[in-house]
RNA sequence: GCCGACGUAGCUCAAUCGGCAGAGCACCCGCCUUGUAAGCGGGCGGUUACGAGUUCGAUUCUCGUCGUCGGCUCCA
């Protein structure tokens, strides 16, 4: 079943270390040296500038950027005089294929500042970039560098571009059944949502034709597996435009889901010392104010609504309302650590364009939990979230994700990021001392902390390849002082307590879209939102196959009777595009036997047994939450 | 939010150059009484996302709105 296949997951980190995403390079530099030394990469930043070059013939006065090499593939970023048409994609592709085959060698010419600047006199993108390696500390895409960088150039046929390589020796090795041009999109100047939207355009490329095909197959096999195809599909939540983007309607199939995964979380939390809480949906503005959430976090509220005078917010989390209730009595050191723990309904104002299935979502359900602590408990305390997590990607079966430990950059202090820089470096050293401890691998990242902290996040991958935050574990060093939190130390001293803020399981949405795709639809028998469905041969059998059913339900498993009138055959096809972990099929021996027979969804059987047997079995794996059927 | 593409029945998709909007599945009604991935027949189903415009005539061309998709930005 491919359990585990991913197309791009856990991609190779120069999907994020590259053009312009300087957040993961610290990630990217401690796994990227191999792919960058390899000859796919010289083939695909090689392709990058024929495509630069055959975009140029037929846009001369077009202003070119950077163009460098991705996960499968590469793109180059163009300022163009107008808009890219899929027409032109197809010229642009058939141009490159003649420029490859023309055999031009790339030729690398190191040069100075100044004449770069000559060279590019035209190109006021590639002036910038001159101007920014001669100042060093960054390379061409933006990428933090120790030394001053030499400048160089690389040259075939027509076209020069500014670039460090490193190239193939000749455009021959690029086979021309060996790339395709994907997609064109928009991209912004150095990745800033301030500068100017360019248009750029990905490619794919490969050894040879048949690595390509390969590849395109298996965009198809990820498209199967897209949460947002089967969760229509396996009926398990809905859009709907008059409700609203962002806004998912949970079928009911979806509804067990969930109820399942609270059902999990609980159990896992109550064994923990957590404790239970609720909380309102609503609350006025100054419990914001006081958070600290609204000059940081606003513009992802949902604008207030006024009501006598009184402005209330949705809330967008529910930490400050666990705060208050921490600060609801006086705590001792001796009531620490407090757990308080509830799957809280939130809402973020996330922009259009941001929204992604069930994965980004604006309502949504956390699987959230506030853990006050003391200084000393806490990388105890911090790790026990961790040991958590671990259980669930156990239970799971998910292998493939990244621990990043997020960091504060500098230069975000006082804006994104709480100014106090002494007690960033100081948690950040206690959840890099935790981690390491503990013998847990992670990556940091600089610049991708919480306001109030660093954070260690369980990064996924999305079926189509798109990366993820799944579970979050966050220090916050800074909010339970505004919120004048304090216990009494053993000396009798008053105290503030760190916050952990931790979602193991995320959110509800994100964490079945992810599962969705994860299993491919098919859950293992406690998640199904169906386990088991009898299907009667002919009509004979049907009070028998209901009768069945009855006691399957009186034994807490989830099933249902096929009475439709359809031949048998086809109920089980339904059955299995349902994936419908057990089918039960009772046919006139096995009623006069008093019998079943059961076919399992990959597609195994075991003919006249007796139900009981049945029974025990998918007791056996509900039970256990197992990952066999 | 930005750039681009797209929006036809519940679902998946057709519809020539601007000329009466179609199929399969699903659903409903029958027939068949069936042994491990689709039995057969009939029926229902549409303001072609919504609103303007051009035109004798718009699913088709233009503009706007909404939504979806691919990216960017951003994130549980």
């Amino acid at each position: 079943m491919g359990e585990n296949f991913y197309l791009t997951s856990p991609p190779s980190p120069l999907l994020h270390g590259e053009g312009g995403e300087r957040k993961d390079a610290k990630m990217a530099q401690q796994v990227q040296e191999k792919y960058e030394e390899s000859h796919l990469y010289r083939i695909r930043h090689s392709a990058a500038h024929i495509m630069a070059q055959a975009v140029l013939e037929m846009f001369p006065e077009a202003k070119y950027t950077i163009g460098p090499p991705v996960e499968n593939g590469f793109y180059y970023d163009f300022d163009l005089p107008r808009s890219l048409t899929p027409e032109d994609l197809e010229a642009i592709e058939k141009r490159m294929r003649q420029i490859v085959q023309g055999k031009h060698d790339f030729i690398k010419k190191v040069v100075s500042a100044d004449e770069a600047r000559q060279i590019f006199k035209d190109q006021p993108y590639k002036l910038e970039l001159i101007d920014g390696l001669e100042q060093g500390g960054f390379d061409e895409y933006g990428n933090p560098l120790k030394e001053k960088p030499e400048i160089s150039i690389y040259q075939h046929d027509t076209f020069v571009d500014l670039c460090r390589g490193p190239h193939v020796a000749n455009t021959r090795e690029i086979k021309p059944d060996a790339f395709k041009l994907m997609n064109v999109a928009g991209a912004y100047w150095r990745g800033d949502e301030n500068n100017k939207q360019l248009q750029r355009i990905y490619g794919t490329a490969w050894e040879n034709k048949q690595q390509l095909e390969e590849y395109l197959h298996q965009l198809e096999e990820a498209k199967k597996r897209d949460h947002r195809k089967l969760g229509k599909e396996l009926e398990i939540f809905i859009f709907d435009e008059e409700v609203g983007p962002g806004l998912p309607l949970w079928l009911p199939n979806g509804g067990v889901m969930i109820e399942e995964l609270e059902k999990l979380a609980k159990e896992m939390e109550e064994k923990a010392g957590y404790v239970r809480v609720r909380t309102p949906h609503l609350t006025k503005e100054d419990l914001f104010l006081r958070s600290g959430h609204l000059p940081y976090y606003a513009e992802s509220m949902y604008p207030p609504m006024e009501l006598e005078g009184v402005k209330y917010y949705v809330k967008p989390m529910n930490c400050p309302f666990h705060h208050k209730i921490f600060g609801s009595k006086q705590r001792s050191y001796r009531d620490l650590p407090l757990r308080l723990a509830e799957y809280g309904t939130c809402y973020r104002y996330e922009k259009s364009g941001e929204l992604f299935g069930l994965m980004r979502v604006r309502s949504m359900q956390m699987n959230d939990s506030h853990i006050y602590v003391s200084e000393e408990l806490f990388e105890q305390e911090f790790m026990g979230v961790v040991d958590l997590y671990r259980k669930y990607f156990d239970l799971f079966g998910i292998e493939k994700f990244v621990m990043r430990l997020s960091l504060h950059s500098k230069a975000g202090l006082g804006k994104k990021y709480v100014d106090n820089e002494r007690l960033w470096l100081k948690t950040e050293e206690m959840v890099r001392r935790a981690m390491t401890n503990g013998g847990v691998p992670f990556v940091e990242a600089e610049d991708e902390a919480a306001f109030y902290g660093p954070k260690i996040d369980v990064q996924i991958w999305s079926a189509i390849g798109r990366e993820f935050s799944l579970a979050t574990n966050q220090v916050d060093f800074a909010v339970p002082a505004r919120f004048d939190l304090k216990y009494i130390n053993k000396d009798g001293q008053e105290e503030v307590p760190l916050c952990i803020h931790r979602a193991p399981l995320s959110t509800h949405e994100r964490m079945i879209g992810f599962l969705i795709e994860h299993y491919a639809g098919a859950f293992p028998v406690w998640l199904s939102p169906e386990q088991a469905r009898v299907i009667p041969i002919t009509d004979g059998q049907n009070e028998y196959a209901e009768n069945i059913a009855k006691q399957l339900r009186a034994n807490g498993i989830r099933a249902s009777a096929d009475l439709s009138s359809q031949r048998m055959n086809a109920k089980i096809r339904d059955a299995q595009m349902m994936k419908v972990p057990y089918m039960i099929v009772v046919g006139k021996n096995e009623m006069e036997a008093g019998q079943i027979s059961l076919r399992v969804r990959d597609g195994s059987q075991q003919n006249n047994i007796p139900l009981a047997e049945f029974i025990a079995r998918a007791k056996d794996r509900i039970a256990r939450r197992a990952k066999e059927l």
